[in-house]
DNA sequence: AGAAAAATGTGATTAAAATCACACAGGAGA
DNA sequence: TCTCCTGTGTGATTTTAATCACATTTTTCT
C-alpha cells in the first residue's frame, strides 16, 4: 500500500526533504504493522533498509551469550536502520518490538538508489547517523561514570511517560529483565533499586506501571557521576 | 600553506573524492603541526572542522570530574571531527594528541560551503559517521560484556604495533593512566592485568615499549566474553 | 477455574574491580 | 650529581554489583 505524504512529512526525519524527495518517498515506502516481539532485524544482518514508527516502541540492542544490552529505546516518529548503510556491513546491533505498532519501510535497494538521486535525502541519513552517535557517546559515558542507580534514574527519565494528578506515568511495555538490559545491569538490581526509589519517595511502583512523584529528585540521581 | 592533492589522496576519508572536490578541499585546507598534549578541541566545543591525520597519534575522549574515559586512538590517515555537524551541536568528545605530529585541517564554515557543493563529500562524512558509531558500538559491547583482563587484550590489539623478531612491538606513547583510561579501568588494576598477562607468556613489558609475544593467545583473552 | 509459566521480590554469598596506601624506579632539570 | 616529579609495582581493604537460591505474585493458556 502506497504511504501517503502527509504522513511522511510528520516524520520528523523526513520533514525537511523536498517535495520531489518526498514523493519518491512515498511512491516507494509501504507500510509495516508489527507485534510485539517482531524482529526488524538482527545484530549481524546485511543492511536492511529504512525503518520508520508511526506508533509502537522497539527496543534496539546489542547481544552477547545470554546477555543483551539495550542501546536505546525508540518511539513513534524516530526512524533506524540506517546504521549499517552505506558500504553494505552487517548490521551492528539489532531492532525488536516492545510493543505492537506500525512502521514505514523502505527497502535497501530503493533507499540506496533515491540516496544518489537526492543530496538532501543524503543530508537525512547524515543527520540520523550523528544523532546516533551522540546518543551512543552518551551511553558510553554513563556506562563509564554513572553507578546503577544513576543509570536506571537515567533510563527512566528516557522512557516515554505522560503526566497525571500525582505525577509522570511510565507505562510498563517492558519488563524488568528488559529495563536491566537497558541499564547494563542485572534484573534482580534493577528490582532492588527501584524499591530503594519508592522507599525514598521517588517514584511508586504500580502493577502495569511506574509513577514518578519527584522529577527533580531522580534528575539529581540520574547526573549524579561517580568520584 | 595550501595543501597538496597528492597528500589529500593518500588519506582514506578523501580517496575516493572527484578531482573537483579535492582541487577546492587542497585550496582551502591547510597545514596543522601540533605538540603532544596539543587540544584540538574539548568535549562541548562549538562545531571544529575537519581534521586528518598525516602523522602522530590523537586520543578521542569523553570526561567526568577528575576520570576520562578514551574512546579510541587515531593514528596516522584517521580523520576526525565530523561528529559535532552537522547541525552545529557541541562536539560530544574532546581531541587531543598523544604524540608529536602533523594534520591537515579543514575549518567548519569552509566545510559546511564544500558539503553543500559536493554530495560525494556528503556521502564521505557519512561513512566516517557511520564508522565511528560502528566504533562506538564495539565499544558499548566491551563495556556491557567484558572483563578488564579481555577489555585490556582488546586494546593492546588495537594499538598500532609493528613487527620485530620476538614478537609484535607497541611503542609506549601512553601512560598506564591512559590505557586505563581506554580500557575504562583505573590505573592499578591496568598494571596487575599486564603483569599477569606478561607470567602467562603472552607479552613482555621493557621500558618503553611493549612485545606481544603470544598474539594468537592474546586474541583469545579478547574475545572472552562474561557468562 | 486451575495449572503452568512468566515475572517479581528478597536474603545470602561471591566475585570483580575500585580505592587506599605506600615503596620504588627512572628521567628531567637545577 | 642530587632532588623532584611522574610513572610504576604491589599489598590490603572496601565497595559495588553479580550471582545464587528461593518464595511469592501475576499473567497466560487450556
Amino acid at each position: 500500500m502506497a504511504v501517503t505524504m502527509q504522513e511522511l512529512k510528520v516524520l520528523p526525519a523526513f520533514s525537511r526533504l523536498s517535495p520531489l524527495a518526498l514523493e519518491h518517498i512515498a511512491g516507494t515506502a509501504h507500510y509495516l504493522p508489527f507485534a510485539a516481539g517482531f524482529a526488524f532485524y538482527q545484530q549481524g544482518d546485511p543492511p536492511t533498509g529504512l525503518f520508520s514508527l508511526l506508533s509502537g516502541q522497539v527496543k534496539f540492542y546489542r547481544h552477547s551469550k545470554d546477555k543483551i544490552q539495550i542501546l536505546y529505546v525508540l518511539h513513534e516518529g524516530s526512524t533506524f536502520g540506517a546504521e549499517s548503510l552505506p558500504n553494505d556491513m552487517p548490521s551492528p546491533c539489532g531492532a525488536q518490538a516492545l510493543t505492537p505498532g506500525t512502521s514505514i519501510y523502505l527497502p535497501p535497494n530503493e533507499l540506496h538508489k533515491l540516496l544518489l538521486e537526492h543530496p538532501d535525502l543524503l543530508f537525512m541519513q547524515l543527520e540520523l547517523v550523528t544523532k546516533q552517535l551522540r546518543q551512543f557517546t552518551s551511553l558510553v559515558h554513563s556506562l563509564a561514570f554513572r553507578d546503577v542507580s544513576a543509570r536506571l534514574a537515567e533510563n527512566l527519565l528516557k522512557l516515554k511517560s505522560y503526566p497525571t494528578k500525582d505525577g509522570f506515568c511510565i507505562e510498563r511495555t517492558f519488563s524488568q529483565q528488559d529495563l536491566a538490559a537497558m541499564v547494563g545491569s542485572a534484573r534482580e538490581v534493577v528490582c532492588r533499586t527501584l524499591k530503594k526509589f519508592e522507599k525514598e519517595g521517588v517514584l511508586r511502583l504500580e502493577r502495569s506501571s511506574i509513577i514518578i512523584c519527584d522529577l527533580n529528585r531522580l534528575k539529581e540521581i540520574a547526573d549524579q557521576e561517580i568520584r
